[in-house]
Order: C-alpha cells, then structure tokens, then sequence
DNA sequence: CTCCTTGCAAAGCCTTTGCATTTAC
DNA sequence: GTAAATGCAAAGGCTTTGCAAGGAG
C-alpha cells in the first residue's frame, strides 16, 4: 500500500513534469510541493488545509501560489475539485482513484468515501457518447445515514463547535 | 412536454407544503417563488440568477431569504447543489430529473446536460451499500470538447467579454 | 537575459448573520 | 398572539488580482 501510494506519486509528477514541459511553464518547488501534499493525502484536502501543512513542514508558500497551482493541476486532470456542500472547494487526486466518490450526510456532515468499480467506465462512455475527452470527474451523493443515533451524535458535536 | 413540466412543479409544490407542514414551518410566498423559479427552470441556476429573475417579474424579494431558501430545499431534497467549477454553487430541481448529469468542458467552458439510464440505480445500490438514505446527487464530469474548432471559438468569445 | 512565478496585501465576490419589522398559522 | 420569516446592511470567508521582486530555463 506504501508502495503503491508511492508510485501514484511518482507517476504523478512525472506526468507533471512532461506537461509542464510541453506547455512552456515551469516546475517550481512551491508546484511540485502542492503535488506531492495531495497525492501524499489519503483523502480530500482544501485550499487552506493544503497552505497550512506545507507552512507546518517549512515550507514558505503563499496562499496565492497554493491556489495557482491547484488551478494548473486541475486543468492538467492530475486533481479534481469536489464539492462537499461546505462553500468552498475541495481537492482530491485524480490518479488511481477513478471509482472514488462521495457521500455526504445531510444531517450530520459526515462524509464516507466509497467505491464503484462500475463509475468510471460508466463516465467514460458518457463522455463518448456526448463528444466529449474525459479529464477528471466528481460524484457527490447527498443523503443521511442510516445509523440514526451515531448521526444525531454526530450532529451534536457539530452543534458545540 | 409543457405539460409535464408543470406537473413536476406541481409535485414539488404538494411536498414542500407537505414537508413544511411536518416541520412546523411556513410556506411564505417567497418560499414558493423560488420553487417554482427553479422548477420553471430547464437547467441549473445560481443563487443570483434565482434572485435577478425573480426581481424582474416583480418580485420583492431579498438576496438573504433567497440563499435561505434554496438551503432550505437542498435540505429537503427538492433541490440538489451544483458545483460546475465556477468556484459558486449553482442549484437545479431534483424532481424528475435523476440521471441528469454535467459534462464541462476545461477549455472553453460549455456544459452539457447528459442523461444515463444507469446512473440513479448505480447511485441508489451505493447508498444502500454504505448505510446511507439517499436523497440526491450530482455528478460532474470535467473533460475537453472533441470539437475543436467550435471550443476555440467559444474560448476566444469567453476572452472577449 | 527573458519571461514566468512568487508573495504580499488589497480587492472581489459569494454567502451568512444580527436585528428590527413583518407575517403565517 | 406568537413564533417564524423577511429584508437590510454589515460582516465573514474563500478566492483572485495587481504589482514588484525573485528565479527557472
């Protein structure tokens, strides 16, 4: 899993580094940092989370640059932005996770990863059908737990905060 | 056509007053214009779209009640929220229309409205799967126009402006 | 050496909030 | 009559932008 983890990595800033290239743009630390944070994660990160791990490990980036970057790996389809109904955009690797998605308790928040092994293909043929590349894609579900009592508990604790 | 249109607008209408009523909350006029503004609607709105029509049919209602509102409908379903990477949230009734999806094109910006026959079932199978009620969903997808030319010109027009 | 990139701070924009007023039930 | 909803304006929070300084190719 380690190992695998790493090679997603890897193959990420590979893949980063040949576009960069062909695009005329260049590969900066602050860049290849904001890479290796999200494909370092095992889950969805936003903006601010990504700024204050990188500020935590020393390394002196600025928030204008985190979100610069994010826009550049999201037009290369090496992140995706999702939407978990907070406001505000969330991002997630895109390689080697393509039958990952979201569900969202409209209750208590919570958000539960889960896995499709039908999904990508199912977009991909979408995207066919539509005249369309795919690039990257996002499926949230909004809906409630079922586990009423561990919801409401949860929603508690939210209420505190 | 027309005509289911209005039905779907009816059936929203008959459960929002109904949900209202079990929640001891009220159906103001406001509340049911934005309703009907969105099941009018044939796609997605944002909130200011939502608020801008409104306005123009004479409609005296306020930004804050607008945005109150349609969290109110997420809530209960009758809306689902959208994020087609606007970095704003666009909303669309749910009533209706669920294997509607987004493709959005990276380059030029267009969204297509797709349909699929598998995706409400897939969606529904991987609530059950992960202990979750559904409610609704949104799906996504980011990729580049196989047409070329047509995305270069609406790329240049999306510069124009 | 050139042009891209960074970082700071300010501006921008969407969304939420506090509070007095109005209104549905 | 009373609790809930509205509207206004101000505050809040995420994101973008302008511009000078720095750095990759």
């Amino acid at each position: 899993m380690q190992h695998e983890r790493n090679e997603q990595t890897a193959q990420a800033e590979t893949l980063f580094r040949s576009f960069m290239k062909t695009e005329g743009l260049r590969c900066t630390s602050e860049r290849i940092d904001v890479l290796q944070e999200i494909y370092g994660a095992d889950s969805h990160l936003d903006a601010d989370e990504i700024y204050n791990r990188l500020r935590k490990k020393g390394t002196g980036i600025s928030r204008a640059t985190v979100y610069h970057t994010l826009d550049l790996l999201f037009r290369l389809n090496l992140v995706t932005r999702i939407d978990l109904g907070h406001h505000h955009t969330h991002y997630e690797k895109t390689l080697g996770v393509a039958n990952h998605l979201h569900i969202v308790c409209q209750k208590c928040g919570k958000v539960s990863e889960a896995t499709s092994n039908q999904l990508a293909g199912m977009v991909e043929a979408l995207c066919s059908e539509n005249g369309f590349t795919l690039g990257s894609f996002s499926l949230q579900v909004f809906g409630e737990c079922r586990d009423k009592e561990a919801c409401a508990e949860r929603a508690r604790q939210n209420e505190a905060e």
